[in-house]
DNA sequence: ATATTATAGACATTAAGAGTCTCTAATATC
DNA sequence: GATATTAGAGACTCTTAATGTCTATAATAT
């Protein structure tokens, strides 16, 4: 019971490229290297977020991906659902109406959503960023 | 990324067991059937169970498994954890310190888990009770 | 002593995750 | 327009974990 490694990915690609001065692109190869990854593999993860909207890629040279420069106002919950798919924590095995156990379990859920949706990718790099201008000073 | 079916009916059996009259042993042929399991492998679950601390087992005629009598506060984060063992919903790829994706992860999870922590399986057992009499009447 | 019940552990089956490889489609540049 | 470059699609393999089953053993009540 863990969110796979693909969602870890998706989320640093994505924080990476919201650092991209510019919003300019980056290749696969790039950001795969940045991660110790296949490209092909990435490719595939990159892929889902850029039907999902939070991404565009565009093929040939100089191309790559960038964010949407539309949807700054990404979440960490947006990239697990792009990536995991619909999924919910917690089916009861006996299927009738209202199951008490089931009804707990969906209200946790519900709150760590909730929760992930209130967090921002942008705000990760924004932070990031500040931390490796410390760094320089 | 879903609790395990073995979560579900631990948590199930669980609540059965909370509504024994006079707390009273209940073999795990008649717990298997409740939920259409085969009794093989529901033990298996309800050792565990055991072995943390949550029901007590006794062999031979007229055994079976109850509840410990002097826990009954008993939390669905207990449960989940007897079954699943210690998760972690998310480790970071790249293994520096201080990641910031996985703070945010982490900060969820253990909200998530403080709230399953904060729910006592004897709080459904006593709705559930309280619903089939209604029923009833 | 015997019937009954839990426990242990080996074993098989299935499903999902993780990743590779190859071929195709789209785009920039010359 | 030809070519190099890059993303996308899809078939494929490998590994791991979940889900069970089966059998033999240990403990307990009667």
């Amino acid at each position: 019971m863990r969110y796979s490694n693909a969602t870890n990915y998706a989320l640093h690609t994505m924080v990476h490229l919201m650092l991209q001065p510019g919003g300019s692109s980056v290749g696969v190869q790039e950001l795969a290297e940045l991660q110790q990854l296949s490209p092909t593999y990435l490719s595939k993860i990159l892929t889902k977020l850029t039907k999902a909207g939070w991404i565009e890629s565009t093929p040939g040279a100089k191309g790559g991906y960038k964010v949407s420069r539309t949807k700054h106002e990404i979440s960490f919950l947006d990239v697990i659902h792009a990536i995991e798919g619909d999924t919910s924590l917690f089916d009861c095995s006996i299927h009738h109406e209202g199951c008490l156990i089931e009804n707990v379990m969906r209200q946790a859920e519900e709150n760590m959503k909730r929760e992930l949706e209130s967090k921002l990718l942008i705000e990760i790099a924004k932070e990031a960023e500040s931390q490796q201008n410390e760094e320089k000073s």
